[in-house]
DNA sequence: GGCTTTCAGTGACTGTGGTCACTATTACAA
DNA sequence: TTGTAATAGTGACCACAGTCACTGAAAGCC
């Protein structure tokens, strides 16, 4: 992994930085649905999607609800501050597909912070986004019926891989909408119907 | 204003960033129910209340939902990122009662940013305490039926206002819950019969 | 006092979406 | 190929909360 890879992704730091990072920092590779975040765990470590992506959820006893989405070069920045207070997450993180990342420790984070204060814009600019995107989540629960939430979830998805079709179980959608399986069937009926979707064996394609 | 009275609502600023505050910023009274920010304006200034607090809604062209309360001390964090980007707010503010409040220019708080660094910590802070706030408030949303989110509205009310009775007409409940007045009715009158509150003369309190 | 306006209360009705119980289809492994 | 599990599809049913159309009660004003 070289400094142009990386700073393709994270335009916005510095090279000294972005130095620093690949020094101290690893590169993995984490499976499909590999959970890098539970609620409840201390946060030690950012990850920084280079390829794939992070799903974060919210979860509850027995539903959980897609928050948000970490695409290459973001970061989950909400956990950040967490680690900052030595807090605990309130989210879940999962990998949506096959991501590779670099991982920082929120140590070096720490330091960077005070020696590196580009990071700081950064940052900020990473909360606006997420914060952004929490009030379009709340938007689309409070004020859309299920259909436009299911239509705008997969065309949101759609962008987020990258890729022109989805091969989605209906159970996978119910759970990231936080509703339910049978329901999900329905809606997908209705939106094909009216031919905003096309569904074939399988693999949703939004018209 | 002395540094000592505002040093009580901003443990977290040295004193020499508190002194240029009190040089730079104006103490204003807003009255209960002014709009401080409307959606889509540009953001110039962060207020930071003194006493009182500030409410900030989702938007919508129809409906209003309330996303949570800025209290003493605090400030609305996520419209000062949209501040830092010339950007537009994507929330409104009102007053909650009347409130006095230290009114800071954005342009300000940036070059605070560069010579007071610990400015970053509190602004982490905050951030993260939005966050949170967001969080719950999505939760309750999603997860919680209408009477027990009115409850949580109540609690959280009370707390907000640092008393322990509420006069609040239904319809405002309805408002700031996206909900309607009739069913906020019929909830009160629920949670009354299960004794969970007491209503007396429009007064409500918590049991 | 009466008059008007605002607010609260209530019953009837409805649409959305969640649940249940079941069948049909597909995928895949023995 | 057949058996088994996983996934999808469907109809019946129901609870919640939103709307409508009122009536009743309080508050404010001349």
């Amino acid at each position: 992994m070289n400094l142009n890879t990386v700073k393709e992704h994270l335009p916005y730091l510095e090279d000294d930085l972005i130095k620093e990072i690949l020094k101290t920092s690893d590169k993995v590779n984490i499976p499909k649905n590999t959970v890098i975040l539970k609620k409840g765990e201390y946060v030690k470590v950012l990850p920084i999607p280079l390829s794939g992506y992070i799903k974060v959820l919210h979860q509850q006893e027995i539903k959980d609800l897609l928050l948000y989405y970490i695409q290459e070069g973001e970061s989950c920045i909400m956990s950040f501050s967490a680690g900052l207070e030595n807090g605990k997450s309130k989210v879940m993180a999962i990998a949506g597909e096959d991501t590779t990342a670099i991982i920082i420790s929120i140590e070096n984070v720490k330091l960077w912070l005070k020696k590196y204060p580009s990071i700081n814009t950064l940052f900020y600019k990473l909360y606006n986004q997420r914060y952004q995107e929490l009030l379009t989540t709340i938007n689309d629960i409070v004020f859309l019926k299920l259909d436009e939430r299911v239509y705008e979830y997969l065309r949101n998805k759609l962008n987020v891989s990258k890729t022109n079709s989805l091969k989605l179980k209906h159970r996978e959608i119910a759970e990231d909408l936080g509703s339910s399986r049978e329901v999900i069937t329905r809606v997908l009926k209705k939106l094909e119907i009216e031919n905003k979707i096309d569904v074939k064996s399988g693999i949703i394609k939004i018209l």
